[in-house]
RNA sequence: GGUGGGGUGGCCGAGAGGCGAGGCAGCGGCCUGCAAAGCCGUAUACGCGGGUUCGAAUCCCGUCCCCACCUCCA
């Protein structure tokens, strides 16, 4: 089997074939860096981070390009509202006093950085940033005025729209016939007259009065500064070509950013994405996370209660298109299936090595990945179902151990190994690894240890109750000891 | 009003005509000095009402409810 993809434009699963023989584009839309990112921003990561593994995994050479849009109106409102006074008691006071448009969204650029990072997000090839491509967005908007879906407005307010009703495509990827859609009430009185039809969206809009000259950028039709969708349109096709592979984002995107964007890309005349695809909303007892209402989860809260794996696993483990609800209780779920996989590795791994410590053995050599887990990826990302077959070797694993049989506890040890590699939640990777450096660990390994000992003695004594005294103590310093076949081990709990 | 996605056992969460995915929690057992971990076993689960079928959680009809997008949104 090879791998499928749902595809939100056709709205079916298809069979990926990629423009060219072993290789793959991957455009998926990051963030507009207004703000702290929510874990809702980093589901998405994770899951096109999932998505890029397993490619890769299959031998594509892929390409991945997600964008930093750090130019637009949420931006420059809440630096214009920095220099104003405000109360430092009110939660939504600026963070930072004075602070210029351009440093606020680099700023939230680096919070998001952290946090994919923290989270096992790999890096994409390249992040291109919107202010960056200005000159890339001229291009494109002045062939669509050429090919006549644009047009300046006739206001001389400088901005420039897509005339959405030029493409009779428009609305396609959604499905959507314009005269179907809501009537955008807010839209109409201010830009009446200027826009041809309430739908036509600002591809680059007018410098205004009152706004700061850094945000403003030399253009065909005078100055000013993008629209929103320019951006991704102008830096996919400078990075990925005019045609590619994949598209994605939130589900939320859909309508209107990436109908937008498709809709004046491909009125340029661009192929653009051969798949789009959206991941699904994270909610919040039912409802979408969303700074509104407020119901927010930030990945910060998240990582205050749950080791940074545990929150991958836990983002991770739904289906991309799934929403993925949040309650109390998650993480902790996470963090026990987390545990189970994490306990099979580190005990097979020292009956493996006969007694050495599982950190102190070098890197493990993946064997392939199973049948069930390459076919569950391979049917539209079906990291459920992957995750399955990880529980099940697990599963197998801990029998051999029961069984004392090597050689089915290294088959099963492998085969864990190189999914959680693919699936990156190998809790032997050192990404994950629970600070404490190597001094560290030896010195506590020896005093808990001689502590170990002197507990053996008192058990073969039959002396219980100093025993459980000895275990006791250690486990109110957080270290969980336990008995098995060939003496105790010991091992860190969770905070 | 338009366009999509859903309602699965105590919880999370796959599946989409025929052996009850998987995880968490629970219960019983094995193991253990006791634990822990692990293993084995354990559930009249598919919103409701009809229908098609030898057989439906999966298909059809009806119905109720929820969510998302149509405005900034991962």
């Amino acid at each position: 089997m090879s791998l499928r993809i749902y595809d939100t434009a056709t709205a079916e699963v298809r069979t990926f074939v990629p423009l060219q023989p072993g290789k793959v584009g991957l455009y998926y839309c990051g963030a507009t860096v207004q703000g702290d990112p929510h874990v809702g921003h980093i589901r998405s990561g994770i899951a096109f981070d999932q998505l890029t593994r397993w490619l890769r995994a299959s031998g594509y050479e892929v390409t991945v390009v997600r964008n930093v849009t750090d130019i637009d109106d949420k931006i420059l409102a809440k630096s214009a509202a920095s220099f104003q006074a405000f109360d430092p008691a009110d939660p939504d006071a600026p963070a930072v006093p004075n602070e210029p448009w351009w440093a606020l969204a680099y700023r939230y650029e680096q919070v998001f950085q952290r946090a994919y990072d923290v989270l096992g997000v790999q890096r994409p090839t390249y992040e291109p940033r919107a202010t960056g491509h200005i000159t890339e967005m001229h291009q494109l908007i002045q062939l669509l005025i050429d090919r006549g879906h644009a047009y300046p407005a006739a206001d001389g307010s400088g901005d420039v729209y897509f005339d959405v009703r030029s493409w009779d495509k428009y609305g396609s990827l959604t499905r959507q016939r314009i005269e179907d859609m809501q009537a955008a009430p807010d839209v109409e009185p201010e830009f009446a007259g200027r826009k041809r039809d309430p739908r036509d969206f600002a591809l680059w809009k007018g410098y205004k009065d009152g706004e700061p000259a850094t945000a403003a950028w030399p253009s065909p039709w005078g100055a000013g500064r993008p629209g929103w969708h320019v951006e991704c349109s102008a830096m996919v096709t400078k990075y990925l070509g005019t045609e590619f592979d994949i598209h994605g984002g939130g589900l939320d995107l859909r309508f209107p950013h990436h109908e937008n964007e498709m809709a004046q890309s491909q009125a340029a005349g661009h192929g653009f994405a051969s798949f789009w695809m959206h991941n699904g909303m994270v909610t919040f007892e039912g409802e979408k996370m969303s700074k509104s209402v407020g119901n927010i989860v930030t990945p910060t809260e998240m990582l205050e209660v749950a080791e940074p794996l545990v929150v991958r696993y836990y983002l991770g483990q739904a289906h991309y298109r799934s929403a993925l609800d949040y309650n109390p209780g998650s993480l902790a779920e996470a963090a026990a299936a987390v545990e189970r996989i994490e306990g099979f590795m580190q005990r097979a791994l020292k009956f493996a090595s006969e007694g050495e410590a599982a950190r102190q053995v070098g890197a493990f050599v993946a064997g392939p990945v199973p049948a069930a887990f390459r076919d569950a990826m391979d049917d539209d990302l079906n990291v459920p179902q992957a995750l399955a077959a990880v529980h099940e070797a697990v599963r197998r694993g801990n029998t051999a151990l029961g069984a004392q049989d090597k050689d089915a506890v290294l088959e099963a040890l492998r085969e864990v190994w190189a999914m959680t590699d693919v699936l990156f939640i190998n809790p032997l990777d050192e990404h994950w690894s629970k600070g404490g450096g190597e001094a560290e660990y030896r010195a506590l390994d020896m005093l808990v240890r001689s502590q170990l000992e002197e507990r053996r003695a008192a058990r073969e004594a039959k002396d219980w109750a100093r025993a459980d005294a000895i275990r006791d103590t250690l486990a109110e310093a957080g270290i969980l000891v336990e008995d098995s076949v060939d003496g105790a081990a010991w091992s860190l709990g969770d905070r």
